[in-house]
RNA sequence: GGUCGGGUGGCCGAGUGGCUAGGCAGAGGUCUGCAAAACCUUUUACAGCGGUUCGAAUCCGCUCCUGACCUCCA
């Protein structure tokens, strides 16, 4: 097993060494979406990205558990403590259950994950289904004295945990500033400290997700859903924690809090996040308006798209970037990306047609050696991805007969191929073509082929000319004619 | 206002002191009935000013611009 990987690690702000709290398992905890309306890209890029890192995982032969929660109730509108949550909102709005509006964009993302070829997780759990845990998980924190009930709500006391523990460890933000800058307390407001935060919030007689508490009837706040359901299937400490990076304030912060005033342990030894995917410089948000929906990234059905772009081109364009930068989303950045793409898919297409040498002038070691130290460092893809385009270099030369490589170079460099492509970046063949439109035009490509050789080019260029109308292209190679949906 | 990031060639995006990442676009070429595609070769860069150094895109200082978080968001 690979040892001399190395991550980031927002709690250190540094590059760290790898180890894993019990080898060979690791416990992998990612922030997952709120299902109450469509994922965006943004969305996606995070998961994208954490499927990298299992697959990486997985690659390297460690037994991992990726657990990735759906957050299906406990979300606030608006103001913190305030208001409907955004599941009885939403609900309200499309005339449906809470339930309906869970199930319905649940399934909406993880088709939307299929369509990545993203990895299912290990446990992908619910924040109802566990609201048992929830409770006993606040009951602790109370019992510990880091938490008061007001009225039957329950507040995390921040101040008292600051007592004992660095609060603001994941952001480094000093406590007297946040303190100036949060608002102030209003006049009703049951809240002793202004940085204090709901564990569980008493449920208005309009509130249609309500469950029993010992504190009367409620439901449990944002951060204490990720707490309890990490320690449950991870244990109290595990190896990774990660999220997007707009998570690390407020939430993962609060996370941090709640577990370490339960279990009195750090949750993660190691936190990652991921950054955000900008539209024009600004990030894609739900609130701002601004995000792609699969529908409209697919058809190209968007002022910002002059065409529909393919599901893997879209997971190359971002495994481009490495997962902490910004990325920036455009027409003209998509289109980069889906000709690199076709361009790498082509050259693994061609691996089957190469022919073995005595010697080999290649030097796959090295090739294979800067492949994983690109993963080793920190997850960096985009660097991994330029060695594979080397790659596809040697496989053209070899080819074109330029450079010569033996049965056993070339076997290895298909295995290299397959595992980084396929295994590791999770890319995928993109078949464009049905059996009995494959069959259809093959008949058509012979028709044309005999009017070729017969040097009737006005049929030959009428056939091509009238199947390009079609969203056909036809391409003349050496070995005859190839075709491929526009 | 506070905290933390960025500013790299036409575009996207790696890179933390010396060895021109990579992809796309552009240019030239090979192949081809023509075209397209494919392949080969190749030009263009480190926001500005100052400093440290034999040497800086990379370290330090200042300036300008910009993003994220601080209030729901991956």
């Amino acid at each position: 097993m690979d040892n001399n990987l190395i991550i980031y690690n927002t709690l250190t702000r540094t590059k760290e060494k790898f180890e894993p709290l019990h080898p060979p398992l690791v416990g992998l905890y990612v922030c997952g979406p709120t299902v109450y309306s469509d994922v965006h890209l943004g969305n996606c890029r995070t998961f994208v990205s954490f499927d990298l890192i299992y697959r990486y995982f997985l690659h390297l032969g460690y037994k991992v558990r990726y657990v990735r929660n759906i957050t299906d109730a406990g979300h606030l509108e608006g103001d913190m403590d305030e208001g409907d949550d955004k599941f009885a909102k939403k609900a309200k709005l499309e005339q449906l259950e809470p339930m309906e509006i869970v199930q319905k964009y649940t399934l909406g993302f993880r088709d939307m994950m299929s369509l990545f070829n993203a990895l299912p997780p290990s446990i992908e759990p619910t924040a109802t289904g566990h609201i048992i845990e929830q409770i006993e998980m606040v009951k602790q924190i109370l019992k510990n004295g880091y938490a008061y009930e007001v009225n039957g709500t329950v507040y995390f006391d921040v101040e008292k945990y600051c007592k004992e523990f660095n609060y603001t460890i994941l952001t480094n933000r000093q406590l007297e500033e946040l303190l100036e800058n949060t608002r102030e307390l209003g006049g009703q407001n049951e809240k002793r400290g202004r940085l204090d935060f709901a564990l569980w919030i008493k449920a208005k007689p309009e509130h249609i997700m309500r469950w029993p508490s010992p504190w009367g009837v409620g439901f449990p706040g944002w951060h204490i859903e990720c707490s309890a359901m990490s320690s449950k299937y991870l244990g109290d400490s595990f190896d990774i924690h990660g999220g997007g990076m707009d998570l690390a304030a407020t939430h993962h912060t609060n996370e941090i809090a709640q577990s370490q005033a339960c279990n009195h342990v750090q949750p993660a030894k190691y936190w990652m996040h991921t950054n955000m995917l900008t539209v024009n410089g600004a990030r894609m948000s739900k609130s701002k308006g601004n995000g792609f929906l699969p529908g409209e990234l697919f058809t190209g059905n968007h002022p910002l798209l002059s065409r529909g772009f393919s599901p893997m081109s879209v997971r190359f364009f971002m495994l481009q970037a490495h997962y902490r930068s910004t990325l920036d989303f455009s027409n003209d950045a998509l289109e980069a990306s889906d000709k690199g793409f076709k361009r790498l898919m082509n050259a693994y297409g061609l691996l089957d047609k190469l022919s073995p040498s005595q010697k080999s002038d290649i030097d796959l070691k090295g090739l294979s050696d800067r492949c994983y130290a690109a993963m080793n460092d920190d997850f960096n893809s985009p660097v991994l991805i330029a060695e594979l385009f080397e790659a596809v270099h040697i496989i053209n030369s070899i080819y074109d007969g330029k450079t010569a490589a033996t049965a056993q170079d070339l076997e290895d460099l298909k295995l290299l191929m397959k595992n980084f492509v396929f295994d590791v970046l999770g890319l995928k063949e993109e078949s464009n073509q049905t059996d009995d439109m494959g069959q259809l035009l093959d008949f058509i490509i012979s028709l044309r082929s005999e009017a070729k050789v017969n040097k009737d080019y006005a049929t030959s260029d009428k056939i091509r000319i009238g199947l390009n109308a079609l969203g056909i292209q036809l391409k003349d190679n050496k070995e005859g004619t190839t075709w491929n949906k526009i």
